[in-house]
RNA sequence: GGGGGCGUAGCUCAGUGGAUAGAGCAGCGGUUUUCUAAACCGUUGGUCGCAGGUUCGAGUCCUGCCUCCCCCGCCA
């Protein structure tokens, strides 16, 4: 019998496969496998219950016949798989400790699993836009989700096959400019030398222009003018326009870096200028969009949600807007980057945009017969202020990421230091920069984006429990077993290892045998919090594993079953650790 | 008015129609001559917003209602 990479998928196969060679089973039957609670087992089968229900059959003989047919199957150990029928009828599935030890001997690092998780999208080709900021503004803790959930789910995806384009889609053009040009002059700002924080000037001065444009038209007009001299090539307004998008480029980089976030390609709104006539040109000429009140929309009268609520794709005044550009982006991902699938990694507040976008590419491509992509948004909650209310940059004091992180790596030298006396300096700011970092994503990212939360530097900076610094420490533990022990971490343990044993090493190993189903529920949702409570888990199970068996033993049985363990552990945990963007650390 | 989301322990949150609803924090009590105690073990704590319904089985699905947040034509 194969020792398969994902237990709970083969066997979900071998039971349909099982259930095919009796009588009494049909198509019908849907074995529904899930991961079980470990005092039942690895997995259970939910599916008899219903069928039995349908079948107007008793549940347990049905599972009997079903248990009894699946050992007969070739493809089935008994020395490697026991079930067992439970309860009113589920069948539990357990893998023997000699299972858990094969498995544990071939996925043996991070190559070895990557190789085989490949097979969840085997080079299908994405295209994911993310964390597309917009130039001339600072960075602020509103920014934190698009970078840490952007960056975890892209990560998953090419860890698990995807071929994947990360395309920072910044918003880089629009009306919003010709209120900053004309502040800029207004102030003869020199942008070629800029002062420590240029961002923060370009920011003082939109708001100010912005300010005066709302009370007087005057200077509306002339902010106007400002925007069609630029969207005209006006050579002194294209290179005000350039230098704002490189200033704002290089602190966006800067940032990344501190952040783990990685881009492929940066192709902002700008990019799209001249490919938006097009969009207009094709949707017209196709009757997917109409003029109405002057601007030209896209209708869905057979729409349930959207029948009285139009797409606008060109304003009223000519000029192009999200709408336009996301047309012309998502046309321009799959003729250029032959994407076949597009995930857009956004607040909650645009699900109605995406879903009015997903529905016109649904018609105009199906006209066009364009290859149509799998589109997904994956939209996340709001971080609120104290007052429930969402963190806005223009009123109340947002806090800047930069500000975040200075004090999330404070707090961790701080605590470092209390650990460490003894430690180098440049050591110790080391590893605060990685554990306050971390704590700072990891708090983002272990709780279920679908939800708001209250920004607090508390909860956001915290490092105790379900934590960065919790998983860390485990994995700095393990280094440090090997260390000591002066031991590889690649050493081949197949000759001298035997099955796990004692509970808690039958524990542990069973967790990590769980990782390929966590992969797929974190994959099917795209919710990379999954993985963080998996990690986690493992991390507890290797902790009481690490308190009560004791790895350095005299007897080199013992400690080979117990080291490789270990060593499992850690290539699991820092592979985890790296998909959710995080640097594990050898020492802390 | 239409739509989306949220509501689970004192707090912050997990929970794929499945078995006795779980963590962390806080609280209480323990564990260190032993591989990193940033740890481990034990323990207290629940009207899963309310009311119906579907189902062998509902925190999870459906209907209605309540609280709060967000979106609903020229912002992104």
């Amino acid at each position: 019998m194969d020792i398969w990479f994902h237990p709970a998928k083969e066997l979900n196969l071998l039971l349909k496969k099982a259930a095919a060679n009796l009588p009494d089973f049909d198509n019908s039957f849907d074995p529904m496998i899930r991961p079980a609670d470990p005092k039942f087992g690895d997995f259970q089968a939910n599916g008899i219950l219903p069928f039995a229900k349908s079948k107007k059959a008793n549940p347990r003989s049905v599972a009997e016949l079903l248990v009894k047919e699946l050992h007969n199957l070739d493809e089935i150990d008994d020395t490697l798989i026991e079930s067992s029928i439970a309860g009113p009828g589920f069948i539990n599935f357990k893998l023997t400790p000699k299972f858990l030890h094969k498995w544990l001997l071939k996925y043996n690092n991070a190559d070895s699993l990557k190789e085989a998780a490949g097979t969840f999208y085997n080079g299908k080709k994405i295209v994911i836009d993310y964390p597309s900021p917009n130039t001339a503004k600072q960075m602020h803790v509103g920014h934190l989700r698009p970078m840490v959930i952007g960056e975890a789910i892209q990560r998953l995806l090419r860890f698990c096959g995807a071929n994947v384009i990360c395309d920072n889609h910044i918003g880089d053009w629009g009306t919003n400019f010709g209120i900053l040009i004309y502040g800029i002059k207004s102030e003869n700002y020199n942008l070629d030398t800029p002062t420590e924080n240029p961002l923060e000037d370009l920011e003082r001065m939109y708001k100010a222009g912005s300010a005066k444009v709302k009370e007087n038209p005057a200077i509306a007009d002339l902010a106007r003018e400002e925007l069609v001299k630029l969207q005209n090539a006006d050579p002194e307004n294209m290179s005000l326009w350039q230098k704002i998008t490189d200033i704002s480029t290089a602190a966006f980089e800067k940032m990344y870096k501190i952040m783990g976030v990685t881009i492929d390609v940066t192709l902002g709104e700008s990019f799209y200028r001249d490919k938006v006539e097009r969009i207009y040109k094709e949707l017209s000429d196709i009757s997917l969009a109409q003029i109405d009140k002057g601007a030209l929309v896209v209708f869905f009268k057979d729409d349930e949600k959207f029948k009285e609520q139009p797409f606008i794709i060109r304003k009223s005044d000519g000029a192009s807007n999200y709408a336009s550009t996301d047309l012309a982006t998502i046309l321009y991902r799959v003729e250029h980057f032959n994407a076949e699938e597009v995930i857009y990694v956004t607040d909650a507040r645009q699900q109605d945009h995406f879903q009015q976008l997903f529905l016109t590419v649904g018609k105009w491509f199906g006209i066009k017969k364009y290859k149509m992509p799998d589109m997904r948004h994956v939209w996340f909650g709001t971080i609120l202020g104290e007052d429930g209310k969402a963190i806005k940059t223009k009123s109340g004091e947002p806090i800047r990421l930069k500000a975040l992180i200075d004090e999330a790596v404070l707090r961790a030298k701080k605590i470092v230091l209390e650990k460490n006396p003894d430690m180098p300096a440049d050591e110790v700011q080391n590893i605060a920069q990685t554990v306050g970092v971390s704590a700072l994503k990891y708090a983002d990212l272990s709780q279920n984006r679908s939800g708001d939360y209250v920004f607090s530097w508390d909860k956001l900076l915290a490092f105790d429990g379900n934590t960065a610094p919790y998983l860390l420490y485990a994995v700095a533990r393990i280094h440090s077993i090997f260390r000591k022990a002066q031991i590889s971490l690649d050493k081949d343990f197949s000759a001298e290892a035997s099955a796990p044993e004692t509970e808690q090493e039958i524990a542990l190993a069973r967790k990590l045998l769980a990782l390929p189903s966590v992969f797929e529920l974190a994959l099917s949702e795209l919710r990379p919090h999954y993985l963080c409570t998996y990690l986690f888990e493992l991390a507890g199970l290797y902790s009481s594993f690490y308190n009560a068996n004791k790895v350095i033993v005299e007897d080199t049985a013992v400690m080979a079953r117990r080291l490789m363990l270990c060593a499992r552990t850690l290539r699991i945990l820092e592979a985890g650790l790296r998909l959710l963007g995080i640097e594990p650390l050898e020492k802390m």
